[in-house]
RNA sequence: GGAGGCGUGGCUGAGUGGUUGAAAGCACCCGCCUUGAAAGCGGGCGUACCCGAGAGGGUACCGGGGGUUCGAAUCCCUCCGCCUCCGCCA
């Protein structure tokens, strides 16, 4: 969520911003005229607020002195009626300004790459060379149904297209790559591992932004108004909803392990074959809460970390910086991780690394108290994948093939997985 | 799921209809005292919003929402959370 003061101050510059980002000004507008609105409104209610507790006061003193009191009684009860008027209106102005800010996205960062889409996005750095096999590489969904560790149909038979079953090496590569990155990311990258609920309130996901624009991407479990979660950023970063956290907490690192559920609505059929993009997958998630002092170093920290995952796998990736146009709802910058699958011949996305700023922690009311005193602060959130597992075993399983169709395992896998190969 | 209890400021904990935003203690901050520290003494110390250049003024908030009343932390309803007992269950 925006700061209201950014609108009232310098609107100019709050159109411009979101223009990067393809918006019109119109929403700017909207969000002036009704904060206007709410403001004559809000002053109204407690001009007349103020009257009423004056006469609440004035009624006993004039009870004990035996004078009357029936005129203050009925001139109270009219004023509490305008007032039961007032607040309607105001409670219906307060609704669609906090929609109307809850909408907005956040504004890009200055040094944000300008573009419309991901045509301007930025290539950062690139570690290792995308793996060009001298045989015709196969994609993943062919080594997995050959090699009988990867089945989408009965996936699909199970729960409907979207969703797939791993067997026998398979569904034991994914635990391994699993406790694997909760392994390096807690004892070499410093984060705190947490077990944290898939299912969530709608209030945790208006917190990280999820909601509510993006409803038609979610599960839903309207028994229980919950929903699960798309990712653990999630339950992760609303841990600390509704607090103000003393700044010696400061700063958190965590992580967690948890399936992601997705609609991906919109999505269906064309180029997602195999298992690139499905409703179900499982992700490590880092999540980081700090200053705003402290947030640009943390975000290229966060970044460094997941790069460090792939260097440890030998996964060959590059880094992208999205531009105005192609960020995400809530980032004010972001570094895509891009892996290659030779198999599939693209580019895969294993982690999007975002510094959030203040935008969730306003929605999720975070809060810090600088140097333990004074009036507390909004923190700053950022969050990326460390990492998304089924694009990173696409890329595993398509690199590492080989031309008699067996596929290497990489050693910092191999004990846990048991094997140091997948052959038929 | 059933019955009962509870939910007050950063923490502990008073308060059952009228200057109670809320006693007291702890924690924290400033000052005094002290060679220094502790103790002691004095003072300060919630959040959000509105008006105001500022000083300052106002409104709301005692788990959330609604109601009764001139007036609610205090009474009623409802939802949520926690605790105890019972039931059910991996």
């Amino acid at each position: 969520m925006l700061d209201i003061r950014l609108f009232r101050e310098n609107p100019d510059q709050v159109k411009e911003r979101l223009a990067t980002r393809g918006m019109d000004g119109s929403a700017v507008d909207e969000v002036l005229a009704l904060d206007g609105k709410r403001r004559e409104t809000v002053s109204r209610t407690e001009a007349l607020k103020a009257t009423r507790n004056q006469i609440s006061k004035e009624i006993p003193q004039r009870a004990k002195a035996g004078e009357s009191i029936d005129e203050l009684k009925e001139q109270s009860r009219q004023i509490g009626e305008e007032i039961a008027t007032l607040d309607g209106v105001l409670r219906d102005i307060d609704e669609e300004l906090r929609l109307q800010l809850l909408s907005l996205p956040n504004l890009p960062h200055g040094d944000a790459p300008i573009g419309e889409d991901e045509s301007g996005n930025k290539l950062v750095r690139s570690w290792g060379e995308p793996i060009k096999h001298p045989f015709a590489a196969k994609a993943h969904w062919d080594l997995g149904d050959a090699l009988g560790f990867l089945d989408l149909p009965r996936g699909a038979k199970v729960s409907g297209s979207g969703f797939y079953v791993l067997k026998g090496i398979g569904a034991r590569l994914e635990r391994a790559l699993i406790s694997w990155l909760l392994d390096v990311n807690t004892t070499k990258n410093g984060y705190t591992e947490c077990s944290v609920p898939f299912v969530v309130s709608p209030d945790s996901l208006t917190g990280t932004g999820n909601l509510p624009k993006f409803e038609d991407q979610l599960y839903k479990v309207p028994l229980d108004n919950l929903y699960l979660i798309p990712t653990a950023e999630v339950p992760l970063t609303n841990l600390w909803a509704g607090e103000i956290l003393d700044s010696a907490d400061l700063p958190i690192a965590v992580c967690a392990h948890t399936p992601c559920f997705r609609r991906e609505a919109g999505a269906a059929g064309r180029e997602n074959r195999g298992i690139s993009r499905v409703h179900q997958f499982h992700k490590v998630e880092l999540v980081h809460l700090t200053t705003p002092e402290e947030s640009a170093a943390t975000h290229e920290k966060l970044v460094g970390h997941a790069c460090g995952l792939l260097e440890e796998l030998g996964v060959p990736y590059r880094v992208v910086e999205l531009c105005t146009g192609d960020l995400g709802f809530g980032a004010t910058k972001c570094y895509d991780l891009e892996i290659w699958a030779p198999g599939m011949e693209t580019w895969l996305e294993v982690s999007s690394c975002s510094n959030f700023g203040d935008f969730q922690a306003r929605r999720a009311n975070i809060r810090y108290r600088p140097d333990g005193k004074g009036k507390p602060q909004f923190v700053h959130t950022l969050n990326g994948s460390g990492l998304a597992l089924p694009r990173l075993m696409i890329s595993l399983l398509e690199n590492n093939q080989r031309e008699d169709g067996s596929i290497a395992i990489p050693k910092v896998l191999q004990d846990r997985v048991g094997a140091s190969e997948i052959r038929a």
